[in-house]
DNA sequence: AACGAAATTGATATTCATTATCAATATGAG
DNA sequence: CTCATATTGATAATGAATATCAATTTCGTT
């Protein structure tokens, strides 16, 4: 797995340990290709770590956020979401306000506007984040 | 004032009723054109009315949220921020990450995009949030 | 292979923003 | 003016995220 060579590669750069909780959580939450939020990735990790910490996770998918290779995000409901960075794309996301649906989108154009907001502003741009609220195709009526 | 008589319309319509702090703040928040966390916004009513509550501030400020006259704001320092809304107009925020400085923009191209994304997911929109991460001209050295 | 300094874990306590509670007070329709 | 009802503000409660710390694990060095 390419990303968790990188992952491994992170920790031995910063002077930081592999463990098995570590690795382990690591591994998982860099195979999925959804959203998770601190707990939703707790029980995961749960099923074949019952003895994994809640803070563990907690710092791990800090260091995973560190080393790019998750991103945060925060919609509106007051918890954290963390997904893995599948490179090269960044993805959007569209919110349902009544069923809670997240659908992610990838437009170009809006990135390259967003690059070029930036450099009228003298902004060198590290990352962004666009979230579209609304009513979904069924919750629409 | 326009949207102060928005306010007490909606009040009236809610069956909620009209107090003097409610307005105090209500009128303080709208005729600003800036965020405000509710610690700012508290400290500001404040020099006025001392014996305002914390929770107060808060009731209202959800309120003007609800009556569309305020948005939140959810950047990332775990912070909510509220600003009033301009009608007509909708603005994003690029924010720098050493010094957190907020800059706002408008950009009428991102902003049919956003609709067009919409359109083809076959969602009604009803709001939005860009927010576009870096260093502003003088951090990034 | 074993040592040992340094990092990590996980249980728990703590912080801090936000929300709920509730007795006292204020509002406004009739 | 009255009175049911909403509101206020002090305080307690909640809950996500972080800090603490003793016990354990890791890994470069012997």
């Amino acid at each position: 797995m390419n990303k968790e060579k990188n992952f491994q590669g992170y920790l031995h750069d910063k002077g930081l340990k592999s463990t098995r909780q570590r690795d382990d959580i690591a591994s998982y939450f860099l195979q999925q290709d959804k959203h998770f939020t601190v707990e939703e990735l707790y029980n995961e990790i749960k099923k074949s770590d019952p003895q994994i910490g809640y803070a563990t996770v907690y710092r791990t998918l800090k260091l995973l956020v560190d080393a790019e290779l998750a991103v945060e995000c925060q919609f509106s409901d007051g918890l954290t979401r963390f997904e893995p960075v599948h490179k090269g794309k960044h993805h959007d996301h569209l919110i349902c306000l009544k069923c809670g649906k997240i659908i992610e989108f990838e437009n170009d154009k809006i990135e390259q506007l967003q690059l070029e907001v930036a450099r009228e502003q003298n902004f060198e741009l590290t990352n962004h984040k666009c979230v579209l609220y609304g009513y979904c195709s069924r919750c629409k009526e």
